[in-house]
DNA sequence: ATAGATGCAAAAGATTTGCATATCC
DNA sequence: GGATATGCAAATCTTTTGCATCTAT
């Protein structure tokens, strides 16, 4: 973050914490209700131009979820199994993509620094209904 | 689509066949715009119903993407290396995913039927600046 | 014939922007 | 000290909803 030549600061600490401290995907509102804990005065404006800034840090990823983006460290739970009819989510641990990576880059002067994989079908529940 | 029970009627043709027609992924304003050629009177509401419709039947997936999500149909493209600055995407053919999805349909009852991979990281252009 | 789909307009939400003030380096 | 970041409020955009009408099956 400093390495990029941003400031380090409170509202921005907040937000990351709020992040961090939950391991799902969280929407830009309820970023702002978490963040908003360590720091009341928390303005809405800064929680969206701060998530636009980790992504494009690479720090974040946003992810389309029923009822608009959410977003979530990179680090955290990249790897999913996702309903698409209620949403239900299934962190994986496997990942057969990694390998991948270096290649790309190579071949495509990419940096690559993150992915995301995602399964999509129907939970036991929704198969169902 | 009528195997699970919907009508099909021209507004949603309309929409699929925009989605069908363009190979990339299409934020709900650019389908109206789209399918408003073949179908002038459709409405905006009509879109974002079908769209919403079409992702729990699995034919689309939304995306996050700069401004927004957007939609694409599942078996187009969904293996992606996209830069998390500028947006460029190329696609991929190499899939080590596939292989994974059987396993997963066993071990957790779900009914998989499509996944999504993609690398994220910065485009050669986008390195420099 | 009738449940389901549509289009419209309005309501509700989400995101962005302009600007004065406060703050990190 | 000076560029950066912030918080606020308003402006803008996007998405959802209610409802009367229409249409696939």
């Amino acid at each position: 973050m400093r390495a990029a030549g941003f400031r380090v600061t409170p509202a921005r600490r907040a937000i990351a914490a709020a992040l961090l401290g939950v391991g799902r995907p969280l929407s830009p509102a309820e970023v702002l209700a978490l963040a908003r804990r360590e720091r009341p005065g928390l303005g809405r404006a800064t929680v969206y131009r701060t998530l636009a800034l980790l992504v494009q840090l690479g720090l974040v990823v946003p992810r389309p979820a029923p009822g608009g983006i959410r977003y979530s460290l990179v680090s955290k739970g990249m790897h999913r199994l996702v309903c698409r009819s209620c949403g239900v989510e299934l962190l994986l641990t496997e990942c057969p993509a990694g390998s991948l990576a270096g290649e790309l880059a190579r071949r495509y002067g990419f940096q690559v620094d993150g992915h995301l994989l995602e399964f999509y079908g129907l939970c036991p529940d929704c198969q169902r209904s």
